[in-house]
DNA sequence: CCCTGATTCGC
DNA sequence: GCGAATCAGG
């Protein structure tokens, strides 16, 4: 794959979104994360542009000397001007903390029977913002989940990683775990099954037969 | 371990 | 110019 006008645009697009190389490299395709970023210096854009701080007040340190006959890679030592920043979060991308049931659909087209939707437009007080990451998951009242899943759920909540919003990536859990308006919460953030938004615990309790759930009714 | 971007250097 | 390998870090 080459660097067509196209590619290279949709490269300058989403980096100035804040998209990652990796998730650049993904959209494009045919090429790697190392491809994405080289790319992106070439293009002289590796520093973030249109981002708030302005950043090298820094004089900047002599380049690299040149060693005389000492080790041949040496790099950690020499001073990088180029720091980095933190990052702020995009921006764009995320706004709000997701208030608190949020229908989960978008993402994950192929559920079965995710759990009732009957929870979701429960809270009539709060207001119904689409948040715009990551959908949540349905948070199903607890008389409908079974007592082994939820014991599985309350032990493994025990062991959650506790990631925020933004730590949360594909491959991690994200079931959302306490209330959303206070500090008290946080995303359950371990391993997620391959393919499923959650880890196995969460799975359990997130996806139920049809059946299952008929049974349990009443 | 997962991930991030930065840099180097042979092609 | 390109990008794998590597580095440095969260």
């Amino acid at each position: 794959m080459s660097w067509t006008d196209e590619r290279v645009e949709t490269l300058k697009k989403m980096w100035a979104e804040g998209q990652s190389a990796s998730q650049i490299a993904k959209e494009l395709g045919g090429v790697t994360r190392n491809a994405v970023i080289g790319k992106v210096h070439r293009l002289g854009l590796s520093n973030r542009v249109g981002g708030p701080a302005a950043p090298e007040p820094k004089p900047a340190a002599p380049a690299r000397p040149a060693e005389p006959a000492a080790a041949p890679r040496a790099e950690a030592a020499a001073p990088r001007p180029a720091a980095p920043q933190p990052e702020e979060a995009p921006a764009a991308a995320i706004r709000t903390e997701p208030p608190r049931p949020a229908p989960a659909a978008a993402a994950a087209p192929a559920q079965p029977a995710a759990t009732t939707p009957a929870t979701v437009s429960a809270s009539p007080a709060r207001k119904q913002i689409v948040p715009a990451g990551q959908p949540l998951p349905p948070q199903p009242s607890a008389g409908e989940i079974s007592p082994e899943a939820l014991a599985s759920v309350r032990e493994v909540e025990k062991r959650a990683r506790r990631l925020t919003l933004m730590e949360l990536t594909e491959r991690t859990c994200k079931w959302p775990i306490g209330d959303p308006a206070t500090d008290d919460f946080w995303f359950c953030g371990l391993g997620s099954l391959p393919g499923k938004p959650y880890c196995e615990a969460h799975v359990g309790v997130a996806f139920q037969p049809m059946s299952a759930r008929r049974d349990r009714r009443r």
